[in-house]
DNA sequence: GACTTGCTTGAACGATCAATCAACAACCGT
DNA sequence: ACGGTTGTTGATTGATCGTTCAAGCAAGTC
C-alpha cells in the first residue's frame, strides 16, 4: 500500500491501510504478522518493481544514455510537482524517517538504493567514451542518487520545485565538464 | 533538547524530555505549550546557534575559502563517524521526517537550510576568480548542501561513511572542474 | 502576616494505535 | 455429507503518548 509513501510509515496506521485496503485488522495480520512486515513487504514490491514503476515510463522515449539519466530525474520532478512538493522519493523518506530501522528494513532501503544506482551505472556504461576513462561510475552514479534526493529534500522544504531543478542544473553543469574533460584528454 | 536530533521528533517522547531534563510535565508546558513548540523553540536556537555550534569549530584553523567548505562537511563526517552514521544533519532528518509539518515548522527548517547555504555562498564569494564568473554561486551553495544531505542518507542508510566520503569527493572533483574552467575561459 | 504572582508537582485523562483472538464462513477433497 | 483447512470478522486489549489540572510551594509586595 503506498500509503507509506505519501504520508510516512510512523503517521500511517494500521487504520488507514484498512479502510485503503477493505480490509479487516484479522485479514491483514494474517498475510502480515505485524505492521513492519507489510513495509516489508512494501519495500520488497518497489525493489522488484522498480524497472517498470520507474525506469520504462521514464526512458519510453529516451536513447542517449545520459539523457536517460536526466529523463528519470524529469520523472521525479513530475511527482514533486503533481504532490506540490509533498512526495519526494519514498526511500528516501523512509531512510531518514526510521531512526532506528529493523535490519531486515534498512537491508532493503539500501537494496532500493542499490538497484537505483545500478540503473544509472548501466546509463553511464553506456555513455562509454563520452566520460573520462578514469571515471569512477559507481561512485558517479551515487553522486547522482545523492543530487536527487538532495534536491528533493530542499523542494520540499521550501516548497519550491526550483531548488530541485537548480540541484538537477548543477549536475548537469558537472556532466558537461565531464563530457568537456573527456574530450580534451590531460 | 538535542534528544530530537539523535532519535527523530516523533520517536522522542515528552517522556524522554522529562527525564533528561530533570522537568516535570506541568513545568514544560509551563514554557512550552505544546511538544510542537519544544521543536520550534530548539529550531530557532538551531539556526541562530550554528554560527557557534558548527562552522567556528570546522573552521577554526582553515583560511582557503573552498577548503572551508570541505572543513564543514569534514565535520559532519566526523558526527557521521562517532555516531555510528545514526546521526547526520538534524535538519535534513526533521524535513523528511516530518510529512505535514506545520507552517511556522516547516519555515523554521527552510530558515536554517538558508542560514547554511549563505554561509557557503560567502566562501564562494571569498574564493572570487577561482571560480568561473558566471557562476550562480547560490545554486551551487545550495549543491553542496544538496551532496552533503544526500551522501548522509546514503552513508546512514548504508551503515557505511564511504558513501559520504564518495559524494564529497565527487563534489570535490566538481569544483576542480570549476577552478580549471575559470583558469582557462572560454 | 496576609495576599498575589510565578512556578512546580505528579497523578489522571482521553485519544490513538498496534496487535489479539474466539467465533465464524467459504472452500476443498473425499 | 462431512471434516479439515484456510481465510475472515470486528470487538477488545494493553500500552503509549500528549496534554491537563487541582493542589502546593516559594518568593516578593504592601
Amino acid at each position: 500500500m503506498e500509503l507509506f509513501w505519501l504520508k510516512g510509515y510512523n503517521s500511517t496506521s494500521i487504520a488507514d491501510l484498512l479502510s485503503r485496503t477493505q480490509l479487516n485488522s484479522g485479514s491483514l495480520y494474517h498475510v502480515f504478522p505485524s505492521k513492519q512486515d507489510v513495509l516489508i513487504g512494501v519495500l520488497e514490491a518497489y525493489r522488484d518493481g522498480i524497472e517498470q514503476m520507474l525506469l520504462e515510463p521514464a526512458w519510453g522515449s529516451v536513447d542517449d544514455p545520459i539523457e536517460k539519466i536526466f529523463a528519470l530525474l524529469n520523472g521525479y520532478r513530475t511527482m514533486i510537482v503533481e504532490s506540490d512538493c509533498a512526495y519526494g522519493c519514498p526511500i528516501g523518506s523512509l531512510a531518514l524517517e526510521l531512526h532506528e530501522p529493523d535490519p531486515r528494513v534498512r537491508e532493503l532501503l539500501a537494496e532500493n538504493f542499490e538497484n537505483w544506482t545500478a540503473a544509472i551505472v548501466g546509463c553511464l556504461d553506456a555513455a562509454g567514451k563520452r566520460l573520462p576513462p578514469a571515471t569512477d561510475k559507481q561512485a558517479l552514479a551515487q553522486f547522482v542518487l545523492t543530487a536527487m534526493e538532495g534536491g528533493v529534500m530542499q523542494a520540499r522544504t521550501h516548497l519550491d520545485v526550483a531548488y530541485f531543478d537548480r540541484a538537477v542544473e548543477q549536475l548537469r553543469a558537472h556532466f558537461s565538464l565531464l563530457e568537456k574533460a573527456a574530450k580534451t584528454p590531460a
